[in-house]
DNA sequence: TGCAATTTGTGCGTATGTATC
DNA sequence: CGATACATACGCACAAATTGC
C-alpha cells in the first residue's frame, strides 16, 4: 500500500510534478539519507502507477535542483536533502546552512527608519514610539532563496547595522561590529499563511504556494531583547525540524 | 503599479491553475470583500497575459469550490470568502506542540491494519511488510477542530489500541493499557503544505488554505521508535511556539 | 576475461490535455 | 465551435554503463 499521496489527474498538476514534491516530501522527512540510492526507475513508477518517463522527468526535475544525482548503470542517488533547519537557542542561518555544506548569503533588499507601535515596543521591551530600524532581507542559500524576513532593531543600539549588513551579507557580523558579540534565541512562533505577492516574486515561488511564518526574539547576553524577526520561509525549500530530546 | 504575476510555463503547473490560486490568494488576502464583483474577464485575461478561456477554466474551477459565483450578463461575485482567524500573539495553544498527545479533546475518525512501506518501516525501525495500525484522528479545542493527525503503531505492541483510544480518547491512556508507561518525542518536523481535500473538510477550511504539517517519532523509554505521527494543522488556528530554551 | 543482470539514457510513435487564435 | 501548436503521458525498444559471477 502507498502511504501518502494520491496522484490528481485532473488538478492542473502535471503528475511528473506530483511525483517530484512527494519524491522531495520524502527525502525531505528522511526516508533517505543523503547519499543513499532511490529505487530503480522502474520500480517507481509501478508504485506511482505511472510510466517510467513520467518519473524521469520528477527525478530530471529534481536533478536540476541539485537533490538527486543519476549514475547510468548504478543507480539515482541523493545528492544533497532539502535544508532542515533546526530551531533552539542558538539558531543562526549562517551556522546552519554552512554546518549543510551549503553557501549562504543574506542579500539587503531595504530598509527604513520607523516608530515602535504597540506590537513592536512590547516585542522589544521599548517605550512606544522609540525609533526602530526595519531591516528587509533575503537569504539564500547556494543561490536559492529559502527566506525573506522582516527584522527590527532599535536604532541607537546599532546605529550602522544596514550599512554593515549590506556590506558582509551576514546579521550576526553586522552585530558584532555594532559591539554585541552574542545573543540567544527566546522563542519561535510559527504558522503558515499564503505567501504575499511581494514576497512570492522575492522567493521566486507562485502565488498560492504556502510560506511558514516563523516569528522570533533575540535576546543580549543580559535577557534583554535585541531584535524582532519575522521570517517567511519557502515551505517547499525548507523543514523547520525541533529537537525534542533535551 | 499592478504587481504581475510570472505565470511559469513550463513548470508543470497548468495555467488555468496558476490564475485560479493567484485570485483565492487576492481573495483570501481581501484585496476582494464577500459579495464584491471581480474584473470582467476579458480584463482578467489582459492582466495575466492569457486568453480568455484560461481566465474561465480558472473561474469555473473557483465556481465548483463555491468561492465565485457567476452571473449571466452581470459579472463573476465573490460567493464566500475563506473564513479567516486573526493570529495575535497571544495564541494559546503551546501545549499541544510539546503534549501533542494529551489533547484534550481526541476524535477517532477512522483506523486501518496496513503493512509497513519503505518510509514507515524507516521511521518506526520495524522490518518492510510489519503490521502496522493506523489510526485517523481529529483534534478539536473549545469545539473547533485543530489537527487531523494520522498516527501509525507497530501492531504487535499495542494491539487493542483503536479500541481503547475510541473508548477514552486519549492517546496516552491507549498507550497506558498496552502497558506502555511513558515514551518522550524525539523529533518534530514542521512544513507547510495547501491543505487536501479530506482535510480541509475535516478541519472545516477552504480548498487552497495552507496547513502545517507536523512530522513527528515518539520513542518508548529504552529509546525505540513507537509511534510516527504526521499531523496537519489549520495554519490560521493555530500557532506553534517553540521555547528557545529547550 | 567474458557474460548476464541491473539500471540509467535515448528514440519514436501515439493518444490526450492544454492554450491560443 | 473548430483548427492548430505544444506539452504531457504512455508503451515499446534498444543503447550504454555498472556490477557481480
Amino acid at each position: 500500500m502507498t502511504t501518502h499521496t494520491t496522484l490528481d489527474r485532473n488538478a492542473g498538476i502535471a503528475v511528473w510534478r506530483q511525483i517530484m514534491e512527494a519524491l522531495k516530501a520524502e527525502i525531505v522527512s528522511g526516508a533517505f539519507e543523503k547519499g543513499s540510492r532511490l529505487p530503480p526507475e522502474s520500480e517507481l513508477a509501478a508504485r506511482f502507477g505511472v510510466n517510467r518517463h513520467t518519473v524521469r522527468r520528477a527525478i530530471a526535475a529534481l536533478t536540476s535542483e541539485g537533490i538527486l544525482r543519476a549514475d547510468q548503470g548504478r543507480g539515482t542517488f541523493v545528492a544533497s536533502a532539502p535544508l532542515s533547519y533546526p530551531i533552539g537557542p542558538r539558531t543562526r542561518f549562517s551556522e546552519i546552512v554552512s554546518g549543510q555544506d551549503r553557501a549562504p548569503d543574506g542579500r539587503l533588499i531595504g530598509s527604513a527608519v520607523e516608530e515602535a507601535d504597540a506590537f513592536l515596543a512590547n516585542q522589544l521591551s521599548v517605550p512606544l514610539g522609540t525609533l526602530l530600524i526595519r531591516v528587509e532581507s533575503l537569504r539564500v542559500a547556494d543561490g536559492i532563496p529559502m527566506i525573506v524576513a522582516t527584522l527590527w532593531f532599535e536604532q541607537a543600539r546599532v546605529p550602522n547595522f544596514v550599512a554593515d549588513y549590506a556590506e558582509t551579507g551576514s546579521i550576526t557580523t553586522a552585530l558584532n561590529r555594532a559591539g554585541i558579540e552574542d545573543y540567544n534565541r527566546k522563542e519561535t512562533r510559527i504558522t503558515a499563511e499564503l505567501v504575499e505577492a511581494r514576497d512570492a516574486q522575492q522567493l521566486g515561488i507562485s502565488l498560492g504556494q504556502p510560506v511558514m511564518v516563523v516569528e522570533s526574539v533575540n535576546l543580549d547576553t543580559d535577557g534583554r531583547p535585541l531584535q524582532y524577526t519575522r521570517g517567511r520561509v519557502a515551505a517547499d525549500r525548507m523543514q523547520l525540524v525541533v529537537s525534542g530530546g533535551e
